[in-house]
DNA sequence: ACCTGAACACCGTTCAAGT
DNA sequence: ACCTGAACACCGTTCAAGT
C-alpha cells in the first residue's frame, strides 16, 4: 500500500503522541507505517520539511473567520485557539517552535491579528509587533505545560530544592502556581497581555 | 593541561560563537578543548547537564540586585538584562530556551520579579503567574532576534512568499518590523506588557 | 512512482586501560 | 583524578537496485 504525503503527516502526528518528539525518527516513524526509513525521502526532502508539515497541519484551523466581536473577544480567541491546537498533540508547542514560523497557517493566523489590531486605530507597524508579542507570550506558556505533563527524565520539582531560601513571597507564589489550573493562569496571563494593548490604542 | 568544570563551561561558550549550538557535540567541543569527547563526562554526566551548566552561567547576572526606582522601571531593567544576557552569546536564547529553566540563577531572576510585583499590591499567586508571561515574551523575542541574524540554511524571507496575497495591513506591518530596530520594538513590547501589569494592580 | 537494502558520516555515551 | 582509544547503539541521509 503506497504512502502519500498526507498519510506520512497524519502518521507522523498520530505517532507523536505515544512516542514524543524525541522518540520521532526517520526509521521509526518508517516502521509505524510498514516502510524503512529511508522510503520517507520519496515525500519529504528532509525531517525539518516534515516536521514543518507537521507543525502546518497542527495549526490548521487557527486561521478560521473570526466571530463578529469586540477586539479583545477576538484577539482572546486566537490566542485560545492557537493554545487548543498544540495541546491537541504530545510535544505540539515544542514542534511548532522548532520549525520557523513560515508556514502558511500562522501567517494568516498573524494577519488576522494584524488586521483586528488595526482596527482599533493602531498603526501595523505597531499591530505587527503585539502580534508577535502575543506569539511568544502562547508559544511560551503551552511549552511549559507540556513540558510539566511529561517531565524529559530526572526532574526535581525546583520548589522544593531553593524556594525555602528565598523570599517567602517567591515561596508562594512557586507554590500556587502548581496548584492552579493551567488553563485559568493561560487566561489571566492572555488578558493582562490585552489590556497592555488596550493601553496602546490612540484615544 | 587539565581541565576543570569551569574551563569547560568557559570553552564551550566561546565554541558556541564560532560554531553555533547545532555545531557543539561532544567530540568537536573536546577537540577545542585538546581533548577527547569522553573526557567530558569526567566533569558532567552528560550533555545536557553542560548545556544547563552553560545556561546557567549566561544568564549569571540577571539576578543582580536592582536600583532603587518605580516598579515599572524595575521590571523593565530586568527584562532588558536577561534580553541582553542571552544576546551575549549566539544562540543564547536557544541554549536557554533548551534547558528547563531550574538553574539558580533564573530562580533568583524570578523572585525579583515576583518581589517587585508583590511591592505593587499583586498577590503572589499573579505576581508569579505575570513573572512567567514576562519570561515567555523575553524569551520568545530574543530568540527570534538571533534566529534572523543567524538564517538557518535556506531562508526565505516570507514576506515576499505570501503577503501580497494577504491583507494591506499585514504586508505593511511585516514590511516595518523588518526595518525597525530589534532593540526599538523589543522595548515597545516590554513597555506593552508592563502596562499590562498596571492594569491588574488593585487600585 | 515508490520502496528495499545497504551503506556513509556522523552522534552521545561507556569503559577498560594508561599516567 | 583525568585522559586515551576504541567500541556500542543509535542518528539523518543517500542511492543503486528492485517492483
Amino acid at each position: 500500500m503506497l504512502l502519500r504525503k498526507a498519510d506520512v503527516v497524519e502518521g507522523a502526528l498520530k505517532f507523536l503522541d505515544t512516542e514524543g518528539l524525541d522518540g520521532l525518527t526517520m526509521r521509526k516513524l518508517g516502521a509505524a507505517l510498514n516502510v524503512h526509513g529511508g522510503a520517507l525521502y520519496r515525500h519529504f526532502p528532509n525531517k525539518a520539511a516534515l516536521l514543518e508539515a507537521m507543525a502546518n497541519k497542527l495549526t490548521e484551523g487557527v486561521g478560521a473567520p473570526l466571530p463578529e466581536a469586540p477586539w479583545r473577544d477576538q484577539i482572546y480567541v486566537l490566542g485560545q485557539r492557537f493554545r487548543a491546537a498544540m495541546l491537541a498533540h504530545r510535544d505540539g508547542a515544542r514542534l511548532v517552535s522548532g520549525t520557523h514560523a513560515t508556514g502558511a497557517n500562522s501567517i494568516t493566523a498573524g494577519s488576522l491579528v494584524v488586521d483586528v489590531l488595526c482596527g482599533t486605530g493602531l498603526a501595523p507597524a505597531q499591530a505587527g509587533s503585539l502580534a508577535f508579542s502575543l506569539y511568544y507570550y502562547v508559544l511560551g506558556h503551552t511549552l511549559d505545560e507540556q513540558n510539566q505533563a511529561h517531565p524529559p527524565e530526572g526532574w526535581q520539582s525546583s520548589e522544593n530544592q531553593l524556594a525555602s531560601t528565598l523570599t517567602p513571597e517567591y515561596a508562594e507564589a512557586i507554590e500556587s502556581l502548581m496548584h492552579t489550573d493551567p488553563a485559568e493562569r493561560f487566561a489571566y496571563g492572555l488578558n493582562t497581555f490585552i489590556e497592555g494593548v488596550a493601553s496602546r490604542i490612540p484615544k
